[in-house]
RNA sequence: GGAGAAAUGGCAGAGUGGUCGAAUGCGGCGGUCUUGAAAACCGUUGAGGUGCGAGCCUCCGGGGGUUCGAAUCCCUCUUUCUCCGCCA
């Protein structure tokens, strides 16, 4: 969330900004505003009433020891008045701050100065565009058919045993995937991330911390009985190791990267853009995670952007670079750029990743501090990005390397594989 | 799942009702000494709110209670450890 001195200070500029992810931000911003003040006076006159208080307390004590008990019960009457004003205050004061944290989860990170104006997706900056666009055959398939072919995915058989968007991974399709994690995560660990695999449900405030709460509650599997969710990306669990954790300087760049499974309910889509492999409830993603330095965060982002255009073009994958436009930018993130590679079949670009600088959005949530060398604790920047998520680099794949014999597997990923051909 | 014990500053660890935000040791930082380093010695060293500042206030796992006063007593939740049971 954003830091109520930094609104304060920048009123105009954050309507002005926030106008670009398309949120009205004018009246919510005024009533931070006098919910902070009231919290201010309120917690001021409770400070006031406890160093009364806690100094009445002090002579008390020693009126008993010096065995003047009638004065001692004399001032107690006192106390018990400050006792009754002590509990309102503190009652206000924790109505106050709840209020005033409410509202400030209402109101969205302020997008980069180089996010452009747009509505939706649509509005979208392809900033760039690389790799060959394969002609197919005329007998060429899309994914789904191909899965069917070569028996390598069953979606009807996780229909069964499941439901829709849960498929089952069939001998070469299993292995392949298992291929590109362990692909994704090497490149990784050559880049210098450090591994890690988490648990794959967090607890609320770990849903908290990383903004996916309060604002995207219905898309995450919910365990009711436990209170815990299930995740939708390790981005969750790899960014709150750092909750209420203050760093050092030295510790930047933090680079961690972390394979999950992740679940999304996907609430409200249907159609085409669901077909096969395009959307699913559960998939496989590795995600690269960095804490940086406030000054160094978007470069940061370059460096992640570059890994990440690598791995595509390692794959042999055309792809397409997009910034994101204010109304497609996630609420939390303040610069985000898609990777969309071209589904050679479907004939259509189908987003892989997406890296994002939350600048010290997510930060502020979970208390992600590092004390800089002058000796300041001050908040870190936080970014992410998927590197990659699996299911539509193998549609690509299936897509765009079939051939009469079947369908090719990229030079990078027979080692891993151990077949070339599918 | 059952029984018991525990949770204190970066770490270890004292404190069981009153000048305790907290002894002591280690670690960190600064200095003295040294050609340099080590050792030794001296000093310093948690986070947050508010205020121009002096200061005031909060925090001893979380929440609630008792009391004039709680790290200390009570309730509750969470976590950890030991024993029993079950188990990949």
């Amino acid at each position: 969330m954003l830091q109520v001195n930094y609104i304060r200070e920048n009123l105009d500029l954050v309507v002005e900004r926030l106008a670009v992810k398309n949120f009205d931000a004018a009246e919510i911003v005024k009533q931070v505003i006098e919910l902070d003040d009231q919290r201010k006076s309120t917690q001021s006159e409770l400070d006031n009433i406890k160093a009364e208080s806690n100094s009445l307390a002090k002579q008390i004590g020693m009126l008993f020891k010096e065995g003047k008990i009638k004065e001692a019960n004399e001032t107690k009457t006192r106390t018990a008045e400050l006792k009754i004003k002590d509990k309102e205050l503190k009652e206000k004061l924790d109505q106050v701050k709840a209020d005033l944290e409410k509202a400030l989860y209402e109101i969205p990170n302020i997008p980069h100065a180089s996010v452009p104006a747009g509505k939706s997706d649509a509005d979208n900056e392809v900033i760039s565009e690389e790799g060959k666009i394969p002609q197919l055959s005329k007998k060429a398939l899309p994914h789904w058919e191909l899965a069917d072919k070569y028996k390598i995915i069953d979606f009807d058989l996780g229909s069964k045993v499941t439901g829709a968007g849960f498929p089952f991974y069939r001998g070469k399709g299993a292995r392949i995937q298992r291929a590109l994690i362990n692909f994704f995560l090497d490149e990784a660990a050559d880049a210098g991330y450090l591994e890690y695999q988490t648990p794959l449900m967090v607890n609320e405030a770990s849903g908290y911390g990383t903004g996916q709460l309060p604002d995207k509650e219905g898309q995450m599997y919910h365990v009711g009985e436990d209170n815990l969710y299930l995740i939708p990306t390790a981005e969750i669990p790899v960014t709150n190791i750092y909750r209420d954790v203050i760093l050092k300087e030295a510790d930047f760049p933090v680079k961690n990267v972390a394979y999950s499974q992740c679940f999304r309910r996907e609430a409200g889509s249907y159609g085409k853009d669901v077909r096969g492999l395009n959307r699913l409830h559960q998939f496989d993603k590795v995600e690269i995670v960095q804490i940086q330095h406030p000054d160094k965060s978007y470069e940061t982002l370059e460096e992640m952007k570059a890994h990440v255009a690598n791995l595509l073009r390692k794959l042999g994958l055309p792809f397409r670079v997009l910034r994101l436009c204010g109304g497609d930018v996630s609420f939390t993130s303040a610069l985000t750029f898609d990777f969309e590679v071209y589904s050679a079949a479907q004939e259509r670009w189908l987003e892989v990743s997406s890296v994002s600088n939350f600048e010290n959005y997510q930060a502020n949530r979970m208390k992600l501090r590092f004390k800089g060398n002058n000796g300041k604790t001050q908040l870190a920047h936080t970014l992410n990005g998927s590197a990659l998520a699996l299911p539509r680099i193998l549609a690509a794949l299936l897509e765009n390397n079939q051939c009469e014999e079947g369908i090719r597997i990229p030079k990078v990923l027979q080692k891993y594989t151990g077949f070339d051909m599918i």
